[in-house]
Order: C-alpha cells, then structure tokens, then sequence
RNA sequence: GGCCCCUUCGUCUAGCGGUUAGGACGUCGCCCUCUCACGGCGAAAACACGGGUUCGAUUCCCGUAGGGGUCACCA
C-alpha cells in the first residue's frame, strides 16, 4: 500500500479556506504535503479556497502566506485561488446536469430547513429527498434553484486511505449535496475536485474532519470519469484536555507562535512533524532527514495532543543552534538602547540559557540597564551588610586588574573569596546581584567581562559598603 | 442521535505474533557548578476492558467502554 507504486508524479496540495489565521493543524498539513512532495520529487501547491466570499478576507489571506513562508514550506508555484474558476466550476456542473448526474432543485432553503426540523423532531435522520432528482415538469419560471448532485443510492463506497486504511460508507448515507449555489457559485464539494483534477493532483493529504466529504467528492469524480486522488487523511491536533484544539490552548496561528511566543521556525517545523508521525527513536530532525524519512505509512491513526513544553524545547535546542548574529537581529528591536556589538559578544553566553525569543530578550536586559540598576527583590534580599562589605573588597581588587578578561577576572574574584575564607558563591551571588540586578545569569566572569571594567566597578561601588575593618 | 474513525507511560511516539514493551518531553533524585540553563547518570510511569484465533497476543478478529470527526446554498 505504499504511495510509490502510483506512477504518475506526485503533485500535493494545501488548501486553505482563508476565513482565519493559519493554526496549527493546518500548518502541519501543509507541513505533511510539501514534505511528501519533496521526499518524491514532485510539486506542492498552495490553493486559497475563497469560494465562500462572505468569509474569505485578504488579511487571512496574508496572514497565511506570511506563516508558511516563515515556516519555509511555500508552493512550488504562485498561489492559486479558487475564486479565479468559477467559470470551469460552473461548466463542469453543467456538464454534470448534461450526464444526468445532476439536477436543478428549485426547492427553497426555507423548505429544506422546515423538512430538516421536522425531521429531527421525529428523531429521524434527515436525507435531503428533492422531488426535483427525478422531475421532468416544467421549472418554475425564474424560479431561483441549486444544482445538485445526484448522489447514488445503493451499494457502498470504499476508499482505500493512505493512512486511514481501507474506509467503507455505505451510499444509502450520501446526500444530494449542492454543487452550485443559487447565485451560480461553486461549493467547495465542487470546487475541490475540479480544481485538483485541473491541478493534476495526485494526493490529497488533509485534515481527517474531510473524510466524509471524500466520498461525496468521489460521486464527482466518477461522474466525471477522471482518475481519483490517493486520499491520506490525517488525524486533527487537539488541545492538551483531549478536546478540540481551542483557542483557549494553542490554536495561535503560527504567527502568534514567531511574534508573541519567541518561537524559531525550525522548532516548529520539527515538533509539527513528530506530531502524529513518528520515525524509530529520532527527535531531532532536520528538514534534510525529514524530506528523506517522510512517509505517510506511518503517520499515526489517533489524533494527538498538542503539548507546548515539547515545543518550547524543542526551541531551546535550535536556539543554541542559531547562528548569534541571527539571534541578535531577531531580538536587538526589542531591547531599548541596545548596543548590537555588545549583544553579540553576549549572545554565546545568553542563548543556552533561553528557551524562546522572550527569554533571550529578557536574559539580555542587564547588560544595557541603567545605573543604578533595579534589583528584584531576591537579588536585593543576597545584598546583606557582609555581602556589601565583600563588594567593597571584590571592588578594590577588581580596581587593580590591568588585565581585564574572563581568565584574569577568575583569578582575581578567587583571591578576593578566598582572602575572606568564603567559597566562591559566597561572593559571585552577591556581584551578579549587584552587576545584573538578578539572581541568575551567565556566568559572573562573564559578566564582568561583557561590561567592561569601568562599568563594572561603577555597578559594584553602587551595591557596595566600605566598613572600617 | 445516524454514519465514519481512533485507543502503548501524564504527553508525543517506537513496536508491525515470541522484546527485561524502546526513545523523547514533563516529573523526581544524584552529579557537574558562582546562579540559571546546558550536559551526564538514575528513578517512577503505558499496552482501556472483555471475549475469541493461536503453542503464544501490545500486535489478528469480535464486542464493551471511552474519545474524536461529520451530518449547510462553510470549507
């Protein structure tokens, strides 16, 4: 059952409906096609579903190109957009009617809708049962209809799903769904199945809410008599309580992932990827192995929990990975009177320590703070009165130093704990107090380093108490 | 409710008839250590339940329970 055996070349696509920010889920399905297209050589294309124009707004339609690119998954061609065919929608519907494999219904929506609660009412599941199927009276004159199609009635319909398996409905269970609208628009039932069928696509990966709308597009399809997509329906993501993925959780779009999250781009891309698919042990996976490991044999049946500390994670890793000047480009905006040379010198120190863009930015402050700096409030609470007095010796050596690196700085700050018969900590904490404002930070030769000597000392002489002794 | 799908540690997953059921995140210890992170070592932690099939089931089949999806002139 393997995708390789189709000997066509592999042509994917990822649809959206642009009536939102591009979440989570639909990243990963994008995620999942242009990697299947890549591991096969074949084509992604990316095709904005705006048929719905009540709904369809430019900014999602922005807001989704911006996502993907940033993700680094972008088609292999323009963009397409479905509201560019309805002209080919429409001929093929009446190419439908023509076949007698669809039919005009005059039938109101009021009506249907008055037929669907009755039915309901008398608990009995609603099939739309249009007297019009099968009419041949004459239409009402200017009478507003749908076209429908005429779904079959007996036997069933099986579609063998690359990860869903073999999927059988029975055809009792199939509508008479609407494929033009009463102002002469496609739905997407219509839509979808065209314009793959124009576009050449040979596998449709998607989210599994559309596996039963597979079957009703398959009627289409036959009608039409063209070759029928591989289907590979892939489970949906939910929230961490198992229940739909809501905007309470992480149904962010993947912006709010890069702009309010600190999130990097790789981070992402990786845990989307072990989300649902799995390959042995690997965690860690470049889009190198993953374009070579890609499959849809094993993406997972259930669907999965999104878990953000996996993801956060997953972004401290690719955080020490980055490139410095990457990073200080990425956070030298945020930072006020920010010196980028400084923050680059820093940045080896700073980025092991963050697992995000904001902790990055937040680790980075100190260096350009204010004199006299503000202390938390456990940072002031290691400034005790031997703490201030052991600032006034470290501030006296520290005076002397002709040489100032992390090497001469460990020497020194030694001597001055050890002359005091403290051990090191006793010392460091109160100077990284004194220096940061914080209790933690890179390391405190580090620190001193970084700021330089007259910064350094001018820092400690503001924390510090000469006593007599 | 009808139809369809799913079910391995808390979470993501490996497994594709015989394993001490593996890895990762998280959690908890210990180590490293000037703090925090990183890293290292270790621990607790799972085959939903009940029947079959089989010499043998986490793995195959059937039920039950639980979860999810879908039932529009939305996609």
């Amino acid at each position: 059952m393997s995708a390789s055996g189709n000997q066509s070349p592999v042509v994917t696509r990822f649809a959206p409906s642009p009536t939102g920010f591009l979440h989570i889920g639909g990243a990963r399905t994008a995620l999942f096609n242009w990697l299947f297209a890549r591991h096969h050589g074949g084509k992604y294309l990316l095709r904005i579903e705006d048929t719905d124009k009540a709904r369809s707004t430019q900014p999602a339609i922005d807001a989704i190109l911006d996502g993907l690119q940033w993700l680094g998954i972008e088609g292999d061609e323009p963009p397409y957009f479905q509201s560019q065919f309805e002209q080919r929608h429409a001929e093929v519907a009446n190419q439908l009617i023509e076949r007698g494999a669809a039919y005009r219904c005059y039938l109101s929506s009021e009506e249907l809708q008055a037929r669907r609660e009755k039915a309901q009412a008398e608990r009995r599941p609603f099939r739309i049962d249009s007297e019009w199927r099968d009419s041949s009276d004459a239409p009402p004159a200017d009478a507003p209809f749908v076209v429908r199609l005429k779904a079959p009635r007996i036997g069933e319909t099986m579609i063998d799903d690359l990860v869903q398996g073999q999927v059988t409905v029975s055809n009792s269970e199939l509508d008479d769904f609407v494929i033009l609208r009463s102002d002469g628009t496609p739905t997407y039932m219509l839509a979808v199945v065209v314009d793959d069928f124009d576009m050449s696509i040979t596998h449709v990966i998607r989210g599994d809410d559309h596996l039963n709308n597979a079957f009703r597009q398959l009627t289409i399809i036959k009608a039409m008599g063209w070759p029928e997509p591989l289907y590979a329906h892939v489970p949906l993501i939910h929230g961490p309580d198992g229940a739909k993925l809501s905007k309470r959780h992480g149904a962010l779009g993947v912006d709010a992932y890069r702009d309010e999250l600190g999130v990097l781009p790789d981070a992402l891309v990786n845990y989307l990827l072990r989300l649902g698919w799995g390959h042995g042990d690997d965690e860690i996976i470049s889009r190198e192995q993953a374009i070579a490991w890609f499959d849809l044999d094993h993406v997972g049946k259930s669907p999965s929990r999104f878990d953000v500390k996996k993801l956060e994670h997953l972004n401290g890793h690719y955080l020490r990975e980055s490139d410095d000047a990457l990073l200080v480009d990425l956070i030298l905006p945020k930072i006020p009177d920010a010196d980028r040379d400084l923050l680059l010198r820093a940045m080896p120190e700073l980025k092991g320590r963050a697992h995000d863009l904001n902790q990055l930015t937040d680790g980075a402050t100190f260096l350009f703070a204010k004199r006299p700096l503000p202390l938390e409030e456990a940072a002031a609470a290691l400034l005790t009165p031997e703490a201030r007095a052991l600032l006034a010796a470290a501030h006296k050596r520290l005076a002397q130093l002709t040489e100032w690196t992390h090497d001469s700085l460990d020497g020194a700050v030694r001597e001055v704990a050890d002359a005091a018969g403290m051990k090191l900590g006793k010392l460091a904490q109160p100077l990284r107090a004194a220096l940061t404002g914080r209790t933690t930070s890179p390391g405190i030769f580090d620190v001193l380093a970084l700021l330089g000597q007259g910064e350094s000392l001018a820092r400690i002489g503001d924390q510090m108490v000469e006593t007599d002794a």
